[in-house]
DNA sequence: AGCACGCCGACT
DNA sequence: GTCGGCGTGCTC
C-alpha cells in the first residue's frame, strides 16, 4: 500500500457549534485521518466538558488561540457532506442578516435527528420499509371506507404524511390489523419511493385569461419574484400547480419548494398536490415524528421528491435540483419565527430563489404591505387575479354599530336577525371572535377590582368549562374565587365577551341549531378538530363560533354569513401593523362566505362605523385600503419605507433591562449618528411584565437596510463586550412583525 | 447555553 | 467534618 500525504496542508478545521457564541472553533484532525472532511460534514467534538455535534465550515492554518488548547475531532460523522455549498452559504447569509450566531442558525435549519448526530441515511433502511397508498388507494374519496373506521384513518394518515414506516405507524397508535387488511385489498403497499412512478394524474383545470397571463409571466430557469395577488377563490392553487408543471417541462428533474402557513398544511392541500403529482412529494410540518421529518428531508436532498411542501423551516430544505419556490398566503405571520433565530421564511424565499437563479411566487388574497410595496417599486411582477373561478358573487359587507350592545350578548340586533334568516334558509353562519374563554375578566361589582395575573400585566380570563381562571400569557391557572380579594364582596361579574360566552348566548337564542365552538380549548384533543370539520362539511345548518382558527386554512362551502364581532380591537391597536392585520382578516373571512349559487354576507361589528380606513376597506376593497395604509407608512416613515430592528431585554426586575438598554444606547449613539439610524427607547414592552419578567425594548430605525445592518453589527459587538448580569436575557429582532 | 470551579450554610 | 446552594468565568 502506498501512503499518501494528507491532501490538505491546513491542519485545523473550523467548526460551527450549537452554542450562542458568535465564532467558530478550531479542531485538529485525528492522526488516522488522511484527508480533511469537506465543508458541510458533521463532526463529534468535545467542548467545555461535553460532547457536541458540530459542522465543518472550512479549514485554517492558524487556530487563533494557543495551539495547546486545540483538541482533536473525536469522530467524523458523515462520509459525504450533509449540506451542500448552496444551502450552507444560504444559511450563513441568513444568520448574518438576522445577526444570529451561525451555530444556532444551523441548528434550527437541521432536522432534530441530524442535530443529534444520527445517521443521515440516504437510502431508506430495510428495517423501515415504507408503506404508501397504491394508485387504487389514492383514488378513494376524501372520506374513504365508512364501514372500516380504523382502515380509513390509516388511509387518511398515509395521504397526509406520505410514505411511512411501520415503526412510525405503530407510534401513531395504528395496529397491525387494519394495515394487513388494506394490504390485502391492494390499497396500500410497501415500496421504495422510486418504484412508485406511474399513477393517473388528475388533469389540470382550464385557466381563465388572468390565470393564463400569470402563468405566462413565469420564466423557468432564471430568478424573478412574482406577487400573485388573487382574491379568495380566484384559483391561485391551480396557478401554483401549473407553474410547477411548466418548470418541470423544461427541466424534468426540477423540484418545487412550496411553503405554506402553519395551519395551511391541511389534508386537503396535500391531497390536492398528491392527486396532481403523485407520490413523489415530501411533506415537512410540525405533526411529523423526527424520523418522518428526516425521511422527507432525505427525499428532498436526493431529488427523489419532486415537490417539497412544508411550513416555515422548510425554507432550509436541501434540494438536489431546485426549480421553483412558492410561498402561499405570504402575508401570514407564521412565516416569521418569533424566537431564537428570528428569520422570515417569506423574505428568505426570495433571497434563496435569487441565489439559485430560479423564480419565486408569493401568493395571497391580502398581500403584506411590504410585498405590495415591492411590486409597486418594480422588484416583483404584480400578477392579479380578480375573477372568482366559479363566477361566485363577491360577498356583501355590512357595517353594524355595536356601541350599545351589552357584553353578555355580543351580537347586534342586525346580526341576530341576519343569523336567523340565514339559518332559516338552511345555511351555516360563522361568528368570529378572537378571544377564547368565557369573559376576559371577572370584576367586583362593589369596588371595581379586576382579577389580575400574579405574573403578568394582564387580567385573568374566566373560563366556564372547566370553570377556572386562566392567564393566556403565562398559562397561570387557579380556581375561580367566590369573593373579591380586595373588599370580600361576593358579587363578582364577568366583564366582556369570549367565545364560550358567545356560544352560550347563541345556543340560548337558537336552541334548535347546533352551535359549534372552534378554538384552542375545543380542539385540544387529538381528533377533535377533524370531528368538528366533518360535522361542518356535512352541510347541516349550524353556527360556528371561533377564534383565528376559523379564519385561516379551512374552507367552509356552506357558510353564507360571517360576523366579525370586534373589528375595533385591531383597527385601534397599539401595534402599527394592527390595521393591516385587521384588513387582512376581514378580507380573508369575507372570502370564505358565500357559494356559487348564493352571495355571502359579512357583518362587521364596530363602535367606530365612520372610521375612514374601515369605510375604505368596505367600499373599495383591500387594494385601496392597503394603498391608504402605505401612504400613511410613507408619511410616518415606517416599514416598508424604513427598516426596523428591536433589541428586547427582560429580567426578573425592571431595573436590569432598563439600565442595560440605557447603557447600550449610550454606547451606540455615535454609531447611530454615522449610520443615520434613529433610536427610540428604552421603553417598556406593550405588556411590561409577563411571566414574572420585566420586558423593555430599544428600537432602531433606518431608511437604508445596509446602514441598519452595519449599525447592528456595532451594537452586537457592544453587547458582547459588556459584562451584563446573568439574569438578563436579550434578543435582537430584525424586521419585527410583532412589536409586543 | 451548559458545565466546571469556588466559596458559605444545615446535616450525618 | 461534608453535601449542596447558585454566583462567575470559559468554552477550540
Amino acid at each position: 500500500m502506498i501512503l499518501i500525504a494528507r491532501m490538505t496542508d491546513s491542519p485545523y478545521l473550523q467548526v460551527a457549534l450549537p452554542v450562542p457564541l458568535r465564532r467558530l472553533f478550531h479542531y485538529s484532525l485525528p492522526d488516522t485521518c488522511l484527508t480533511a472532511p469537506h465543508t458541510g460534514t458533521r463532526v463529534r467534538v468535545s467542548f467545555a466538558g461535553r460532547q457536541l455535534v458540530g459542522l465543518v465550515m472550512g479549514e485554517s492554518d492558524h487556530p487563533g488561540v494557543d495551539e495547546d488548547k486545540v483538541k482533536a475531532v473525536d469522530a467524523i460523522i458523515d462520509a459525504i457532506p450533509i449540506l451542500d455549498r448552496e444551502l450552507l452559504s444560504f444559511i450563513h447569509w441568513a444568520a448574518d442578516y438576522y445577526h444570529c450566531p451561525l451555530g444556532e442558525a444551523l441548528q434550527t435549519a437541521l432536522p432534530v435527528l441530524l442535530r443529534q448526530g444520527e445517521d443521515a441515511s440516504f437510502e431508506p433502511e430495510e428495517s423501515c420499509r415504507l408503506w404508501d397508498l397504491t394508485p387504487e388507494g389514492r383514488g378513494l374519496p376524501e372520506t374513504p371506507l365508512p364501514r372500516a373506521p380504523k382502515q380509513a384513518e390509516l388511509l387518511v394518515y398515509l395521504r397526509e404524511h406520505g410514505p411511512t414506516s411501520w415503526q412510525t405507524l405503530k407510534e401513531q397508535g395504528f395496529s397491525r390489523d387494519p394495515l394487513k387488511r388494506l394490504d390485502e385489498r391492494g390499497l396500500i403497499a410497501t415500496a421504495d419511493p422510486d418504484s412508485l412512478d406511474h399513477f393517473s394524474a388528475e388533469p389540470p383545470l382550464a385557466l381563465n385569461p388572468q390565470q393564463a397571463r400569470a402563468l405566462e409571466a413565469l420564466a423557468p430557469g432564471k430568478f424573478a419574484a412574482h406577487l400573485l395577488d388573487g382574491t379568495t377563490g380566484s384559483g391561485k392553487t391551480e396557478v401554483y400547480l401549473q407553474a410547477i408543471e411548466r418548470v418541470r417541462k423544461v427541466t424534468p428533474t426540477a423540484q418545487a419548494l412550496v411553503l405554506v402557513p402553519e395551519i395551511g398544511l391541511t389534508p386537503q392541500t396535500i391531497a390536492r398536490f398528491r392527486r396532481r403529482f403523485g407520490p413523489k412529494i415530501a411533506v415537512l410540518h410540525s405533526g411529523l415524528t423526527d424520523r418522518e421529518r428526516l425521511n422527507n428531508w432525505v427525499l428532498a436532498a436526493t431529488g427523489r421528491a419532486q415537490i417539497v411542501i412544508g411550513t416555515r423551516s422548510a425554507i432550509f430544505t436541501p434540494l438536489a435540483k431546485p426549480g421553483l419556490i412558492i410561498v402561499d398566503e405570504e402575508h401570514d405571520l407564521s412565516f416569521k419565527q418569533q424566537e431564537g433565530f428570528r428569520y422570515s421564511a417569506r423574505d428568505l424565499a426570495s433571497v434563496r430563489a435569487q441565489r439559485l437563479g430560479i423564480p419565486v411566487i408569493l401568493g395571497s388574497a391580502t398581500p403584506a404591505l411590504e410585498s405590495l410595496h415591492n411590486a409597486r417599486a418594480g422588484r416583483y411582477h404584480h400578477l392579479q387575479l380578480t375573477q372568482r373561478a366559479n363566477s361566485q358573487a363577491t360577498p356583501q359587507i355590512i357595517v353594524s354599530d355595536s356601541h350599545d350592545v351589552p357584553a353578555s350578548r355580543g351580537v347586534t340586533e342586525e346580526s341576530l336577525a341576519a343569523i336567523g334568516s340565514h339559518l332559516a334558509s338552511g345555511n351555516q353562519v360563522l361568528v368570529f371572535l378572537n378571544r377564547r374563554g368565557y369573559a376576559p375578566t371577572l370584576q367586583c361589582h362593589d369596588c371595581g377590582t379586576q382579577l389580575q395575573c400574579p405574573h403578568c400585566d394582564a387580567r385573568l380570563t374566566l373560563h366556564h368549562n372547566p370553570r377556572h381562571l386562566h392567564c393566556h400569557h403565562c398559562d397561570f391557572q387557579r380556581p375561580q374565587s367566590s369573593h373579591c380579594e380586595h373588599c370580600h364582596s361576593h358579587r363578582l361579574v364577568p366583564l366582556g365577551l369570549g367565545t364560550e360566552r358567545s356560544e352560550e348566548f347563541l345556543k340560548a337564542n337558537f336552541p334548535q341549531t347546533p352551535v359549534l365552538r372552534i378554538d384552542r380549548d375545543t380542539t385540544r384533543s387529538k381528533h377533535a378538530l377533524e370531528r368538528l370539520m366533518a360535522q361542518i362539511h356535512s352541510g347541516e345548518a349550524c353556527i360556528l363560533v371561533g377564534t383565528q382558527m376559523l379564519a385561516k386554512g379551512h374552507h367552509f362551502p356552506d357558510v353564507t354569513l360571517a360576523i366579525i364581532m370586534d373589528v375595533d380591537g385591531g383597527l385601534l391597536s397599539a401595534d402599527f401593523r394592527g390595521p393591516e392585520r385587521m384588513g387582512q382578516l376581514i378580507t380573508q373571512v369575507a372570502g370564505r362566505a358565500g357559494r356559487a349559487d348564493k352571495a355571502g354576507q359579512v357583518i362587521l361589528q364596530t363602535r367606530n362605523r365612520e372610521h375612514p380606513l374601515l369605510q375604505l376597506l368596505v367600499h373599495q376593497g383591500y387594494g385601496a385600503f392597503a394603498q391608504a395604509l402605505l401612504s400613511e407608512r410613507d408619511i410616518t416613515r415606517m416599514p416598508p419605507f424604513a427598516h426596523l430592528a428591536l433589541v428586547r431585554a427582560d429580567a426578573p426586575n425592571a431595573e436590569i433591562p432598563q439600565s442595560f438598554l440605557k447603557q447600550l444606547r449610550q454606547q451606540v449613539e455615535a454609531a447611530a449618528l454615522t449610520h443615520k439610524v434613529q433610536l427610540l427607547g428604552p421603553m417598556p414592552a406593550l405588556m411590561e411584565k409577563r411571566g414574572q419578567r420585566y420586558r423593555y425594548q430599544l428600537q432602531a430605525k433606518a431608511e437604508s437596510r445596509g446602514a441598519l445592518h452595519q449599525f447592528l453589527q456595532a451594537l452586537v459587538s457592544a453587547i458582547e463586550a459588556g459584562r451584563w448580569q446573568r439574569a438578563l436575557r436579550w434578543s435582537l429582532d430584525i424586521d419585527p412583525q410583532d412589536m409586543s
